[in-house]
DNA sequence: TTGAAAGCGCTACCAC
DNA sequence: GTGGTAGCGCTTTCAA
């Protein structure tokens, strides 16, 4: 006795149509109890589990949301960086909790249609995507035609495109803030400074100087995302730094991390001699030492909000942005 | 003129029959060579992508692989801890690299056949498990009749399944070598104690120290897994101890970060006044400070030959067990 | 080289 | 409440 392979041969062996199968398994349509009963029994027995893409071909639903991590020009090993990984592990939870499953798919931008030619091929319910990146036109361009994806990144005054992330103004200046409470005076920017996410925090920054009497305003350390780069860059730039500073907002929780260690290496003790605050809140903050202040994001609770308006706009709904209260954590590097 | 949704249309825009399209389209059967260059550019004019669920039910090729975690009990967000999600990250680069996707399923192993009900959906070409956790059995059972399966894990002597990991035992040996080699005479082994790797990464420690002459072990305190629990238990054990160590053998980063974090809430200074030494080589090792000595395990080449070895398996090859040889990186706690 | 037709495994519709 | 039948979009024979 074989174990049955597809509905038809479970069908034969318990005697009834395939229709009548279906309707049991699936859950859906009526069934007498004791027919259902019977089915059900059987094929646990049996091992059966039904074809979902079948399933799929016929619903058109695949039960499924795919992940894209643009990645403008930089391609090395992005899906290994700390903060993506974060975000799929809380993502895949959401969608897991959500009767979702996660699909992670390395895409490399390669024209204006790489979007849509990933949802075209029908593995999809609906697209996270994560970080605008140079990719802003290009998904904002998307979301004309196409509703349901939900993007993680800033959101600008005339934008199209459902966003969830933290006000980025807001989070500079809180981080700036910070460090002025510290009694931090000569304040340095390190991070990446280009797309919608990066800028807005920059302007924070200026911002809650500004507003301090600091007419100076930061001083601007353009790095690169990447860890060790990031490393490389915060060491050359601060050693050539004329006045060296008391207080550095880094553009992120990665690059925090590189900073304090390139200060470590040049001889500086954190939060002594230079107080640093990251942006991002990941756990990993909580896990180096001296454990990270930080401007969180609220990450995972990010993530069950994506999760939920991608779930709502898959349903056809309209949905708008989803600004998240950036808040300070504050622990020993400041 | 609307875009063609599926490959009917297409062939007849272009004027001809679905078979030839699907033929020029996928690169398979004999197709003029002017009938193909006009049916690609047609379709990538009108922005047609195949819908890749119908090719998959066709050809029973997914060009997916599944990726499990098999979560014991220990079921709080096990998908956002830094192992899984570094090792997430290394699978999803090395499939992408060789044309596969990766879906994300969570699973919590509910009866014996969980790995085989979730294969027989459909959904993947084969399937990665992270860790054997308590699910060795299970496993080894699946793997008799089910072979597109590799396994992130350990290896026994009668094993059948296919694993790919380092070679635990020496691994532990190596790290408590290099704790001796530093002078550390107290040395305590921190962290799980079940399961077939970290049980192996003990027994190597034991080993090291009793062919060093200390006959009385390695001081064993075993904790959780999850980053604040292991805290909590470093915490509670250490401050029981009644002579203080000089040398922590950590069962892995994430356990080391804890242990340091620890140590530095009761004042200790690491590597000063203690050693500590981790397991994995995480790149996150690299980044928090003082960077962590480890053992590393080469994930990104593990994920490689588990990639590898997967796709010979669902060629049908059969294919032994790949141990890593575990090294010894020394930076900072040690 | 191309077209016609069958069929992958499932669900949904329409009878009864 | 249940069975028959059509069809999701594609690939793959088999004929022409």
């Amino acid at each position: 006795m074989n174990n049955p392979t597809n509905l038809k041969q479970l069908a034969d062996m318990a005697g009834v149509s395939a229709g009548t199968v279906s309707r049991a398994l699936s859950g859906s349509g009526r069934v007498s109890a004791r027919t259902r009963e019977r089915i059900m029994t059987l094929a646990s027995k049996l091992g059966y589990q039904p074809n979902l893409l079948a399933r799929t071909m016929r619903t058109r639903k695949t039960n499924t949301v795919g992940m894209l991590v643009p990645m403008g020009h930089d391609d090395l090993q992005h899906l290994s960086d700390p903060f993506f990984n974060t975000m799929s592990g809380f993502l895949a939870d959401a969608l897991a909790d959500r009767g979702y499953d996660l699909l992670l798919s390395r895409i490399i931008p390669a024209d204006e249609r790489w979007i849509e030619n990933y949802v075209n091929s029908g593995r999809v319910d609906g697209v996270l995507i994560i970080g605008q990146s140079n990719q802003f036109a290009v998904i904002e361009a998307t979301s004309l035609r196409y509703h349901p994806m939900v993007v993680w990144g800033g959101k600008v005054p005339s934008q199209n495109h459902c966003s969830v992330g933290s006000d980025n103004r807001a989070g500079g200046m809180l981080a700036a803030r910070h460090l002025l409470d510290r009694g931090c005076r000569q304040i340095v920017y390190l991070g990446p400074v280009e797309g919608p996410e990066f800028g807005a925090r920059l302007d924070g920054v200026r911002q809650a100087l500004a507003l301090a009497g600091h007419l100076a305003g930061p001083v601007v350390l353009p790095s690169h995302c990447e860890p060790s780069a990031a490393y490389d860059d915060a060491l050359a730039l601060l050693r050539n730094l004329d006045r060296q500073p008391d207080g550095i907002v880094a553009a992120s929780d990665v690059t925090a991390i590189s900073v304090i260690r390139a200060l470590s290496t040049m001889g500086y003790s954190v939060p002594r001699d230079v107080k640093v605050i990251g942006y991002d809140g990941l756990p990993l903050g909580e896990l180096v030492s001296p454990p990270l202040t930080t401007i969180d994001q609220q990450l995972q609770r990010g993530a069950g909000l994506m999760a939920d308006l991608l779930l709502r706009r898959m349903a056809g709904e309209q949905t708008g942005c989803q600004l998240i209260d950036p808040v300070l954590v504050c622990r020993e590097t400041t």
